[in-house]
DNA sequence: GCGGTATGTGTGCAGCGTTAACATCACCAT
DNA sequence: ATGGTGATGTTAACGCTGCACACATACCGC
């Protein structure tokens, strides 16, 4: 039942194979849509196979969600390196951004079912990515603590209920104009 | 296999006991341990049963999520009546209050698989339970919507950062004094 | 009373995540 | 070279889940 006559009994690198396919159906599907069943055939190998690589359903998604916490944390420290003056509303924006353009990973990133209190991997990979964000908005200080939380829950906030859906854009209104306002609006 | 032996064919009032019986169970096992099955054995019923109240699992989670809308927007218009004053302040710090007292109810809410875009009656819901907020914040005027946008965001990503766990509470630190204080940094 | 309809029961199905036993291959010491 | 060993993939099966169907029961308008 091979896909090809002389398809290789190894695959070579599954694991990574598993990884980058489960991104697309993911991204395609949602949290829901991705069964192991699925992604094994997507991938050309038998249903069983993925449980060499991961020890359950949950930790495939722990790993698609780290590898999300490490993109977003590039992508935040690049950010943070290009914009040294207006770094602040600069990096507010690609949160967002990255929210928005990875709408199921990052739905996933913060997904309850992740618990993080009993994923020590998860847990520091999200604790890595919100670093850079604490040091430029100066969160380690005694009293700019309030206001690095209260940036960090606006950004936050803004993110999840636009995914949600539960801002309404109104006609002939640009989102990322409004984020950028809504952001600007100390 | 009667729970007792004179217990009645029809239970009276079984949607209503499924709905209390959900909301206990969501509270203590999370979403995915709300299974159908365990769910009409607390109520003491045939495991079909549910499916003459609800279309489907997701159904029955779109009601739970549907009160969960209005005990909000219950706790909301109370505040807003008896703190005309500081209605603002007041209203953000039951927001948050509200999502960590409920807190898998809260999740749930807001959880991507009840997509929204498809359950116009969670729509709604969730519409009207942001009235209350929208209206006391002058959200409606053209200049006051990104300020009544930022307040929301603000709030409801702190709301979301502690349920996930995201901000540390410090040793020794009061939660609740933390939150006023992020609500009061303007 | 009686028939229709709403409500609850029993059974069974397909699909899921998961496991265990087996097959195949790569690698390394001899 | 070769043979043993562990890593990797396959196959089959288990238990569980949401869900659908046919049947039983009880309420309600005539």
């Amino acid at each position: 039942m091979s896909t090809s006559p002389n398809a290789p009994y190894h695959h070579g690198n599954l694991r990574q194979a598993l990884l980058e396919a489960a991104l697309v159906i993911l991204e395609q599907q949602g949290e829901a849509g991705l069964g192991l069943r699925d992604l094994a055939r997507a991938v050309g190998v038998s249903p069983a196979a993925p449980y060499r690589h991961f020890d359950s359903r949950a930790a495939l998604l722990e790993a698609l969600a780290v590898t999300g916490f490490q993109r977003f944390s590039a992508r935040m420290e690049e950010v943070a390196a290009t914009h040294s003056d207006d770094a602040m509303a600069a990096m507010g924006k690609t949160y967002v951004v990255f929210a928005l353009q990875n709408a199921n990973l990052f739905r996933l990133m913060f997904s309850p079912q992740l618990k993080k209190e009993a994923r020590p991997g998860l847990r520091m990979a999200a604790d890595a990515a919100f670093e850079t964000l604490r040091h430029v908005v100066g969160g380690d200080v005694r009293e700019g603590r309030i206001k690095a939380l209260a940036a960090w829950a606006k950004v936050h906030g803004l993110a999840v209920l636009l995914l949600d859906g539960q801002i309404a854009i109104r006609a002939g209104e640009d989102t990322e104009a409004l984020v950028a306002e809504i952001i600007g609006s100390l």
